[in-house]
DNA sequence: ATGCCGTATGATATACGA
């Protein structure tokens, strides 16, 4: 069975649908995820994300801030989500999917401008909820286990995931000790970070580009903080990585783009 | 080091993003 999963931090799902329509037409993903779609479950919508074919969806948002959907052309089960820092913030959504595949849409916390966690809370929030990620699949490794963990992860882990590793060492983001909470994630149930794994490192890619720097693809001034993981026994199935960077230059466009993997599962 | 811009909100300034 092939699947196609994309993951998207959309900065706002009522202001994007069109450009998810535009997704679906240019790019036909068979499962959707989103992060950052800052509306209330009552006024995410759904029927026009449905007719743009998705007929499952799962979501979880609040006023404002942070909210995670899984849109789907495929039936979603066991459609779950887990508190991480004892905060009720919509950062996570999971579901079961054909083929056995347990899927994980995250969007991980930001952490504010300081990268101190002594100094700043929203910092420590971050450190802290990769700890526990790190923790949770960590506790629950199996070796058959089938999952695949994307989203909005905000960390650039290797030195080619930003535009100068140098100039962002302490820049929130590419900072050692986010990377080290990356690895230790990484290690927690051996993933493989499916972009990686079609990309060579010494490859410069990024998924996200400020909106403050205008002429964003000259300057090229970006960052990877978007990511799709598989653990070992998915890794077989993994088929084909793209990262929509055409995304960036649509109208009105999120300043993340779409990362999207290709899986063929055995059936 | 700063500003640059975009989004949401009992809004016309503020919080947040990274």
């Amino acid at each position: 069975m092939k699947i196609r999963i994309a993951t998207w931090n959309v900065n706002s799902v009522r202001l994007r649908v069109p450009a998810v329509e535009r997704l679906v037409d240019e790019h036909n993903p068979d499962v959707l995820c989103l992060q950052e779609t800052k509306v209330q479950d009552d006024s995410f919508p759904l029927k026009s994300l449905k007719s743009a074919g998705f007929k499952h969806i799962a979501i979880s948002g609040q006023k404002s801030y942070n909210g995670v959907a899984i849109l789907s052309r495929l039936p979603l089960e066991q459609v779950d989500k887990k508190v991480w820092c004892g905060k009720q913030d919509c950062r996570h959504l999971s579901a079961l999917l054909p083929g056995g595949i347990e899927l994980h849409n995250f969007y991980v916390p930001a952490g504010g401008d300081i990268p101190d966690p002594n100094e700043n809370d929203k910092f420590a929030h971050k450190l802290a909820f990769m700890r526990e990620m790190a923790d949770w699949f960590g506790e629950r490794r199996r070796k058959d286990n089938k999952l695949v963990l994307v989203g909005d992860l905000n960390v650039a882990p290797h030195e080619n995931d930003v535009w100068s590793h140098k100039q962002l060492l302490k820049v929130v983001s590419h900072t050692p000790v986010e990377v080290e909470a990356m690895e230790e994630m990484y290690r927690s149930h051996d993933w493989t970070d499916a972009i990686r794994h079609f990309i060579p490192t010494s490859e410069k890619i990024y998924s996200w580009w400020s909106y403050r720097s205008p002429n964003w693809s000259k300057s090229d001034k970006g960052r990877r903080l978007d990511h799709v993981w598989v653990t070992p026994a998915l890794k077989p199935a993994l088929r084909h990585a793209e990262i929509v960077r055409a995304a960036r230059g649509w109208d009105k466009p999120s300043d993340h783009v779409p990362v999207i993997v290709n899986l063929d599962v055995p059936d």
